[in-house]
Order: structure tokens, then sequence, then C-alpha cells
DNA sequence: TTGATTTTTGCAACCGGTTGCATAAACCGC
DNA sequence: GCGGTTTATGCAACCGGTTGCAAAAATCAA
């Protein structure tokens, strides 16, 4: 159906190699052969094909762009920024969707099977061992939203967790929370513990303050209401610090029930500042992750790789900043000034 | 780096093509030849290459998955089915992101490219021309979430939207309104349109009933608030039918900025039923679309469409059902049953 | 104009597979 | 064991491109 350069060559009458090298940039062809060639490409519609040239360059420019992310709002948003940040370097976006997936290898077989130039991981919660599966394949590993450590074994591009909680520890000091509860993500996942470890050494300075933590089951609305309903059945914290925005709002629906309000009887602070964070009738305050700039960061670095295949693996870290809203006293002292920047 | 087929045959001293045939089911091979093979195949962790397999074949059982709704939650919902539905049938996902492209000739190009099996275009939004032209590249196209006609020139998996909007207009006169607002989606829009026209049409046989219209820029969550605050500053309607839940929940802030209550005050019926619409803080009464059976309809449609090329265009319609939330006041007769099904 | 140098072009082999065809091997009934 | 059929295998050409190499053409300096 669609013309080949075979086509293209015969109607122009020149070889094959010709045709070819008109569209590969850096090759040798005269002016004349090239406006002769794009001509007659021109007129039989043709542009050549990435997947039969990729079996001689090695290069398909496609990525697999994998998540086992899809319901939580914020992972639209970085999927749309994913797959524009890609297409304007002119690679693809080859979406991997692997919920309930739990073995590496079906998943480096699939990418085996599409010779993918590189893999994105997308996922706070994906365990470690598949982008290190990846990366024993042979392929360019970027995970963003991993987990951060000093001697990292792929790039990650990612907050770091620690100082997150720290930074939620300190902001409820602050605003003179004495009794503070860590309500957290799924248990399991290292950005959890990251953050409690965060959260929980910060305020081992202050022995006034009084700590509790817990888990939600997953990153979901009815977790996150679950969670806080049995909360609130107990002896409750003044404040929570709660693993992420969607879990924040099923607190906040559970808090709601209990007639108590916000943030008067209870304060809530969540994490990533989606968009629908800021939607005021829900109005939370919350630590943004810099989504767009992880995004970006991790695209330049999986470019980079392409470009040099050896490259050590280094860790990209952004800091966080709190996004003041409703679900948080105001700090004592003078409106709006956040001396924690 | 990975192995190839080449080297599998070597190793195992056979034909280039009695290794190819054990990986192509239908393929005249003995046990004894496949046993052999396989066993050498897995010592080298050997997976065959689609890609170079598609130059033969003409298949790469690649689907251009094309979008310009990376704002909209419900679309995080829709991506999540599409991309497993598809992994089910052995088929990849190629995300294209067309916020902001208006030419489908360099989405045609690009598809090419990367010779897509077919292409599935999820858009509510997305004009006609895209879907059009990657049929006239001779590609098998169907449009989830398009506009339903009865000479369909591609196929299409959608609600019919007259039927929506009927549905919206007799809900809200069972439930005794008497002003009541279109307040819908982008002007343009097909989809737009063929609500107002349903909800209209359905009003036409009761003149007592004042309707009035108007229209956000956006399926977003400010395009509603704005839109909604605008119409409360003039003379209101008692209930509005919003284009969809994201427009609903914007809506729904200007109505509780005005400190008018839901549903006493006012009455908001959205549509999509997206996830959110069910949190408890939320409780969007709002039209159903049945999302899954949208998406599996389309991809069976498109694999039925990979082994008929010449199949011809149809429409598949489903059904809208309401669910019953708290943004609209109860219907007068018995609680809970609902004569509209 | 000539010979040396640089640039452009085509040939042919190759990338990793598939497949039609011819031949070889296995199977069948007797 | 035989001839006849069916099944399995390998050869070689092909899919749509790229690329090293050598020959041809263009450019340059003298």
């Amino acid at each position: 159906m669609a013309p080949t350069l075979k086509d293209v060559a015969e109607r122009a009458g020149v070889s094959r190699s010709a045709v070819s090298r008109t569209f590969t940039d850096g090759a040798s062809v005269s002016a004349k052969m090239r406006k002769r060639v794009e001509k007659v490409a021109q007129d039989l519609g043709y542009s050549p094909n990435v997947l039969a040239s990729s079996l001689t360059t090695g290069r398909t420019k496609l990525i697999g762009l994998v998540s086992n992310n899809f319901h939580n709002p914020i992972f639209l948003e970085v999927f749309d920024l994913f797959t524009r940040a890609l297409q304007d370097k002119g690679l693809r976006p080859l979406l991997v969707n692997l919920t309930d997936e739990t073995d590496p290898a079906n998943s480096v077989r699939l990418l085996r099977q599409y010779s993918v130039d590189g893999v994105v991981v997308a996922s706070s919660t994906l365990p470690p061992g598949f982008g290190l599966a990846f990366r024993d394949a042979g392929m360019p590993v970027v995970h963003a939203f991993g987990r951060v450590t000093s001697a990292p074994q792929v790039h990650v591009v990612s907050i770091d967790n620690i100082e997150a909680g720290r930074l939620a520890a300190r902001s409820l000091m602050a605003r003179g929370y004495r009794r503070v509860g860590f309500m957290g993500g799924p248990e399991a996942a290292s950005s959890t513990q990251d953050r409690l470890k965060g959260f929980v050494s910060e305020l081992a300075n202050h022995p006034e303050i009084i700590v509790s933590q817990s888990f939600a089951s997953a990153y979901t609305f009815d977790a996150g209401r679950r969670e806080m309903l049995t909360l609130l059945a107990g002896p409750r914290a003044e404040a929570y610090f709660c693993g992420d925005d969607v879990l924040s709002i099923g607190a906040l629906s559970a808090i709601q029930d209990r007639q108590l309000s916000v943030p008067q009887d209870i304060g809530i602070i969540g994490l990533n500042d989606m968009e629908m964070a800021g939607w005021n009738n829900i109005n939370l305050t919350t630590i943004r992750q810099p989504i767009a700039e992880i995004v970006h960061s991790s695209i330049e670095l999986m470019t980079a790789m392409l470009g040099d295949l050896a490259r050590v693996p280094e860790a990209r870290i952004f800091a966080c900043h709190i996004v003041e809203r409703g679900t948080l006293r105001p700090l004592p002292q003078a409106t709006g000034a956040n001396g924690l920047g």
C-alpha cells in the first residue's frame, strides 16, 4: 500500500542508496540529487519506514513507557508530559501497563520483541527489580519517581522522599500541631518508608510531640477514607501527613462524615499537588512534586543515554515545597510568609 | 546484544527456517525439532523480533492510540482499559498525544513510519478529519467516543449523545424542575451539539418548561466554574445538565461559593460517571457512559478489522443510564425506584 | 590541460526475520 | 521390502531499508 524506497528510486531513476541518503541527514548527497528525490517522494507520499531502518541502524526511536499507575489522576498529567516531551525529541512512547504484573521477565521479553531504544519507568510503587531487569537486558533505563539512593543502579529522577517527610513534619510543627500522624501509602513501597523515616526523624528532636503512624492499603480514595475512619475511631491526632493527594481527599471525606471540620478540628497535608488539589472545593494543602521538571529531566537523561550507553547511573533529586491552601491552620506569625521555603 | 534467529539456528545446528517455524504457529515443524529449538532458544534467552518479522508479514501488532484528551480524569480510566485490552490481544499501544495538533497529515506520516496495524482514536472532541485521514492512508480505524451517524465513515463506538441529552431532560422533568439549563462543553464539538439537540427536542413537547443554554470553553474545572459563575449572576435555572463530570464539579464549586446549596437551590447532573463522581464528598448525580464496554467493543472491532480490512464501517451504540447520587432532588414517588432506566 | 583530490553515486551485502518451492525423511498399506 | 503419500526440512529470495567500498564525476591547483 504505502510507497517504498524502491518505488521512489525507480520513479526517480536513481539507486536505492541515493534515496536512502536523502532521508538520512549527514549523508553525502548532492543538492541536485536531493531535490530530485524529494520531488518524487513528495508526489508519491513516501516517508521512510522507521522499523525497517531500525534493522540496520539498531535504533527504533521507540521508548517503553512503563507504569503500574493507572488510577491516580496525577499520572494522567505525567503521561501527558511524557508523551509530549518524547514527541518533541522524535521518540515514540510504547505504553506498557504493568498493573497486576509481577514478573519482570515478561516485560523484558515484550520490550525486547519491539527492540525499544530505552525504557522509562514511571512509578513510585513498582519494585526496583523491574528497572534492574531492563538494565540487565541491555536497555537504557530511567526510573522517574523511583527511589533515590546514594549508589543508584539505574538512573533515577525523583524527589527526596526523606526530605519530603521532614518538610511535612516541620510544617506541622510550625503550625503548632502537637499530636501528629503519618498516614502513609502502601507500607511496602520504599517511597512510603522513606517519607516515614524523614517524618519521624525530624520529630525525634522534639520529644514533646506525639507521633502516630498508619498505612493505607493503596493510593486510592477508598483506602484513604477507610484508613481515616479507623483512625477517627480511636484517639486521634491533630493533623495528618497523608501519602498522597488522593489519600488526602479520601481522608477529608471521612472527616466530613464525622462532622469534624478542617482545619479547625483536624489538619491534613497531602503530597503531589495534582490539579484537583487546587480545585477550590477541595483546596488541599499539599507538598508539591515538580512533575514537569522530573519528566523533562528524565527525558534529558534518556536522550543522553541513547548517545552514551555506558553512562554511569545518576540520581537527580528535585526539591519539594509546600502549597498553602485550606486544610492546615495558618502559620502563627505573619500571613502567607513561610519560613520553611 | 540480544540473540537472533541466526544464533539459535547455528547453536542448534538447524536451518534458520526451522527456528522461524517453531515460533510461528501453524507452521510445519516436527515435535522433535520444536523441542530442540526451544531448548536452545531458552538457553540463549531468544525471543523473535516482531519488527523484523513485520517486514515480511506486514503486521507490527502496533496499534496507534491517539487522543487529545490528557486533562480529563476519565481518560486515565480509558487508557488503562485500552492498554490492558490491547495487551490481552497481543497488541501494543503506540501512544500519540494530539494536544495542539491540527494537521492530520503529520499524524498520518508518523503512524505510517511505524506502520501501525491500526488506529484507535479515543476522543470526543477530535475533529472527524483525523479518523478519515487515517482511513484514507489505508489504516483500520476505530473512533471510540466519536460521533455516531447513520452512515459512519469509520467505525464508531460510542453512546448516543442525542439520547443522552433526552435522558437528561427527562430526568430533570421527572424531578419536577421547571426552569432547566444546558451548560455544555465546547460548542464546536459534535458531541455537545448532539446532546443539546436531544435535550432541547425532548423539552419541546413540554412548552411549560423554560430552557436556557450556554457553553463552557473546555472540559475543565475552571471553565465549568467560570461558566456557572456567570450563569449565577443572571436569572438562573433550577437545574443544569453539564457537559461532563469535570465541568459539573467546577459548577458545584461556583454554586458553593455563592452560598447556594445543592440540590435544594440548584440541581446538577453530569455525564461520564468518572470514578471521582462517586467519591462521597462530591457525590455527583450523573449519566454513566459505559466506558469498559465501549473500550472492549472498540478492541473487538479493531481485531475484526485486522482480519478483514474491507469490513464496512459500523456504529456501535451503547445505552447510558443515570447514576443517582446527591446533586439532583429525588424523584417525587417511591425512594430509589427510577422509572427512566 | 593535466593529474591529484574531493565529492557523489551505485553495487552488493547485510539487518532479523518469513515463505514458496524443491528435496529429503517419515509414514502408510500391502 | 516396496511404491506412493504425507510431512519436515533447507535453500534462496524477499521484506524495506542502510552502509562499506570502489568506481565515476566533479572540483581544484598548477
